[in-house]
DNA sequence: CATGAATGAGACTTCATTCAT
DNA sequence: CATGAATGAAGTCTCATTCAT
């Protein structure tokens, strides 16, 4: 039944993201996917073409979770401290709630695929614009200062980029809305006292 | 002769450098780096003793030249802006200069086996906590606003790391200097008009 | 049923012929014979125990319509161009309307199983006994020059077996009437003018 | 070195052909060439790409062998019972000194490959295109009674073929020589007395 | 009876490493 | 020291067969 055939497909997903995340595609096998999802080698098969189809539509989902979280048409609307803050508080609770897979969607760069390698640079583009949308958007509305916005940008990425690590691997736990007001706090008007 | 022996040595790792960076460590084939080197591929375990050490060797290499670059004793007397200054800059010459290398130093995480793994992540923790220093120091000083210093920390490092992406992959080119003063001027003081 | 099971068998064994015709053996799937027959996959399994019996009961089905077509008891009293000529027409026949099936029963060799291929190979033996005998027979009657009736043997049923090349790939359409006729003709009087 | 290079791919070529014909190519295992060609499994691969390619090369490498025995051009200007002869004697020789091979060159049709079973197609078409040349020069200077050559064709090209199975299989141990005078005899004049 | 999702044995192939030259 | 031919462990994937529905 379809019901009981994508229940399978999310089990082997599942499985998949558990495995990838902690060994890295390379060092994964095939048979610890199926073992840990609980099937037999041959099922996997039945549900993705290969290897790398596994990996790919791995990837897929988790970034469709992910943009579902953003509400693009709403935030055209709002000033660029509240269009950040959403960014910051959306990727944080993603971020705590998919730990491993924040790693290979936002961070990873593992060479797997000539196709999947040029897939995540239009996937690092894509996200890049927006930021620098909002950037450019508020400049040019006298919200900021004269700086130069490819360096903001990097401020930007790099900053939600890094969030992962000690979500991830510290164990470190922020209220998401607390860590997003903070941030875009300091980004807004820095450290300094 | 070692003088020939460090040559070989060097040519080798050069070249490991290369293949590495560009088509990361499992699609590596030890005789690529030796037809780069130009060199046959038994030799190479003349020098290393596998592929992975090949690996670290180069990492440690690497980083080797990375430090180098810190005067760590002058730089305890500086105010916290100075010494953000100072990496910043520092690191953006290092990754002008080792486009590729840079990315697998300080962004990759392609798990390639355990050891290296937690050495990975020791060597993350040693960065953040030359950062941390400085940031809990200028608090401790009161040069900065109360805020989260691990939200700084996570701000800075993301920054310094991020900025590999554009300089190799998009072809920018900033002076070094002017991006670190640049850079440490928004965290400072922040985005706001 | 048993009509109706008899039925399913028969078609189960023509889709057989069409796909292990085309693609030998070893390059067919059960799937595809399952596809082609309308049916699902496991029901082939009712009607045959394996992929080998299948091919087995393939075989034999197709040898006894072959074998239908002589009618030995009369062929006894015929002179020896007469059988030969009986012979022709009937496989030229069997040729014309089971093209495929021709080739795996009379010319293949692919080797499947020790079992299959010592079947195959007192099927080839039993054949040229029966054309053995009519050589025989007719030198023993003096009807034949003195030659030697191996190499007769080899002729006709290297001529029988050949015809299958031109009639299934290069769709050659010959009346089998004519086509015995005149290949008994040339056997039993030569080229020569 | 050179010689010894070529001496492995010799080894490997007769093991291939050794297996190949006796197992048939989907029967046959990479690991069993090896084995009997006292090599390791991996070795294969430095001399061919790939199962098919080493089939292949088997099939052409045999080919070259077989048709270096004619000599075209000399036959051009013999009659047509005399290249008759020569063919049918040439083919026994290289059945009798390559008796399983010639079973996979001249008789086999297991489907292995699209652009293999082309490959076997021309070639089957290019031989009977000798055949066929022949026949029709003979009818042409009215040495030949008015036949059809498509016939003569296939009783010829079905005779030769033929000769693989009682000299490979039954051990049939004929002097090629007089196995070919005697069988052009019985076609240029037939078996009647 | 009929089905097709699930299975796992087994094949080909790659490539880090060794070692005789 | 330098080499590269040889090796075989180990991985991905196929497909005949089973069995619960």
């Amino acid at each position: 039944m379809t019901v009981n055939k994508k229940g399978k497909r999310e089990l082997i997903i599942e499985a998949a993201v558990q495995v990838f995340s902690s060994k890295g595609y390379h060092n994964t096998r095939m048979e610890e996917i199926a073992n840990i999802a609980g099937i037999g080698k041959g099922t996997i098969y039945e549900y993705f073409k290969s290897k790398l189809q596994l990996f790919q539509e791995m990837l897929g989902d988790g970034l469709r979770v992910y943009f579902k979280n953003f509400d693009t048409d709403n935030m055209k609307q709002m000033p660029a401290e509240e269009r950040l803050r959403i960014i910051f508080e959306t990727h944080a609770k993603f971020c705590r709630d998919n730990k491993e897979l924040t790693r290979i969607l936002f961070w990873d760069t593992e060479v797997i695929d000539e196709e999947l390698r040029e897939w995540g640079y239009a996937q690092r583009i894509e996200k890049e614009k927006r930021i620098m949308t909002i950037i450019e958007d508020s400049i040019a509305r006298g919200e900021l200062r004269d700086i130069n916005p490819v360096l903001v940008k990097i401020i930007i990425t790099g900053a939600v980029a890094a969030m992962w690590a000690p979500i991830t691997l510290d164990g470190w736990d922020m209220e998401p809305e607390l860590l997003a007001r903070q941030a875009v706090d300091i980004i807004m008007n820095g450290i300094k006292k």
